[in-house]
DNA sequence: ATCACAAATCGGAACGTTAAAATCAACGAT
DNA sequence: ATCGTTGATTTTAACGTTCCGATTTGTGAT
């Protein structure tokens, strides 16, 4: 492998200007810059992150650890944010590497991995409503970002699609249209982003003059098998709702076939509003009937999240790298008026 | 963080001595190593990967290049593998870091983690047909290791499955039972192991003295549904067949409900064998009938992946590095003798 | 006493890079 | 002629390890 040394010896120069005419510094002159860049060209050089990161402590890596290998949705979920990540961060000289978590706690390896000195900073995924992680590496003085805000420690750095409201518009949608008893299809109890939704839900009820029965709220594995069992279970109650909010569209696939089981028809006997993740291998607008959904494709964080990376990287200050993305609404066929019974 | 200095310095030593204390050396004494232990993990000491790579070259870190996010049955695969191999490296003292590539190009994200420097090994999966990536490591002189044969480059390390055994057995199987008209359900066409499989079915079936339809060969993404729409066109034809060998699971539940969609009965009418991956959420003992199958858990490559993978990186010539295993045959029932016609 | 030898430890160089401080040349202003 | 000033480059030191070749100490043989 080529290292600077080859380069400084080729042109002449000194190792430092190889090494600043590279990385665009004003103090060379662009004759000389030009011509260390064809020469590191033509040797294919790279810089040697490890030596890199031994004398700045940088080396523009940063690492994403998975607690737990993910299953179903969750894994599409997690490929569609880890590619898309990569490639933004590939525009800015980050490189994402991910880590699989064997230690029962998982704290344990982002502490052996900030020892090892390989890694700038993380990304989280997946925030949990009880979750350590973030004061931890903050203690260790370790940069992060999350994907998903923490309504519980929204110091930290995040990038997340507006839960709250995009809860509280399916909700006034369905109230706007008569419904009086509105479930919700949520995720994972322990994600932080599942009370926050539980949260807005009840408020949303609220100001549609509606009371919250609790029995209309199921968590679950956002797995299409999940909206099904659901469904079905809040179908057979007596007062059985008029409208869902489904968390996910696999929830609300599970949903409408359950509804269909029942020998009801969507949005004739019940209406559904769902978000779309726009994950792949599942279309909203091609079921029957097209979904009224609320719209944003977990790939679009990628490019967000690198920033924040960035930015947080550069120095800035945790508490000023906070985004917050409006879900877009799509009105199709799944909402009707409600029937009189 | 911890260095050599400091714990050299509470314990009066240098810091090469420390050094070869935790690494134990046997030219350190007994009582010095332990005090030096001790220390070190009263400051919670970690050996620093950049400046060590830099040095000795070795970081023991060991890449994972994922040429494209993977997705159902792949992406099941990877995470059952590359959990397991996580964990087996953990106790060898290795670290498993996956890495997406952008680049069309595949090769040239290897190129670039190697120029960067940070990273001992390679662990390559799914191997193609035209694979370039194990030419390429060889050139850069880059330790790898392979899962799964790759029978025109059988010099390079690899773990895999005998897959030409299994495949010969289950044909052979089938044959025993008076089966003429077998059909092959296959993985991916470039995938080296589909290739591998369908020249071991074909052998299988000239040694069994029935000639190789063409026809009966189909390739797919191994998911349920390819499983499905294979077996439902091959069941369409004139001469269906009366037996199906099934790469995957996946393959044999799609394969299932094509049958009983066709009004067919399982093994009455249609015999099935299929290899079992033992993929989370899938029992083939538990289908209806309980599958006849070649077993053998992909996460059991973990083990012997790591440790080629160790012995590869101590230096033992690629050409010793090699182990292929035998899955174990479990007799169930969906194999029945060939209903006369 | 001297020597040889092993056991235990140490000092210094090196890996490839970056940061801080120093050097050098050219130039206009005093 | 001297003095800063600026711009372009170099020198030196450091980062935390490992490796190689000393150095020191203790032991037994001559």
């Amino acid at each position: 492998m080529a290292t600077l040394k080859d380069i400084a010896k080729l042109t002449g120069l000194s190792a430092t200007t190889v090494s600043r005419a590279l990385r665009g510094f004003d103090d060379v002159t662009p004759s000389t810059r030009e011509r260390v860049k064809e020469v590191a060209r033509e040797l294919n050089y790279r810089p040697n992150h490890s030596a890199r990161k031994l004398v700045s402590g940088r080396s523009g890596v940063v690492g994403l650890v998975l607690d737990t290998p993910p299953a179903g949705f969750e894994a599409a979920h997690f490929f569609e944010i880890t590619h898309a990540l990569t490639q933004a961060m590939a525009t800015r000289g980050l490189d994402l590497f991910l880590h699989i978590s064997t230690d029962k706690d998982p704290l344990k390896t982002y502490d052996r991995l900030i020892g090892q000195g390989m890694i700038d900073a993380f990304v989280l995924l997946f925030p949990l409503a009880d979750d350590p992680r973030m004061e931890f590496l903050r203690s260790k003085g370790v940069p992060f970002v999350v994907h998903g805000k923490h309504v519980e420690a929204p110091e930290y750095p995040y990038f997340d699609v507006d839960t709250a409201d995009l809860t509280r518009k399916a909700v006034a949608h369905l109230a706007e249209y008569g419904h009086r008893r509105i479930a919700l299809l949520n995720g994972n109890e322990s994600w932080m982003v599942s009370r926050e939704r539980a949260q807005a839900f009840k408020t949303a009820l609220a100001e549609a003059g509606l009371e919250p029965l609790p029995d209309l709220i199921r968590y679950g594995d956002t797995s299409q098998r999940f909206g099904q069992d659901a469904a079905r279970t809040l179908l057979e109650l007596a007062d059985r709702p008029t409208g869902f909010v489904c968390c996910n569209s696999l929830t609300a696939i599970g949903a409408l076939s359950a509804i269909t089981e029942a020998g009801l028809i969507v949005p004739g006997d019940v209406s559904i509003v769902a978000h779309d993740d726009r994950l792949p291998g599942v279309d909203t607008a091609k079921l029957v009937p097209p979904l009224t959904v609320t719209c944003d494709a977990v790939r679009n964080a990628g490019e967000p999240l690198a920033e924040l990376l960035q930015q947080r990287l550069k120095g800035v200050a945790a508490a000023n790298l906070h985004r917050l993305e409006k879900a877009r609404w799509i009105d199709r066929n799944s909402v009707a008026q409600v029937p009189v019974s």
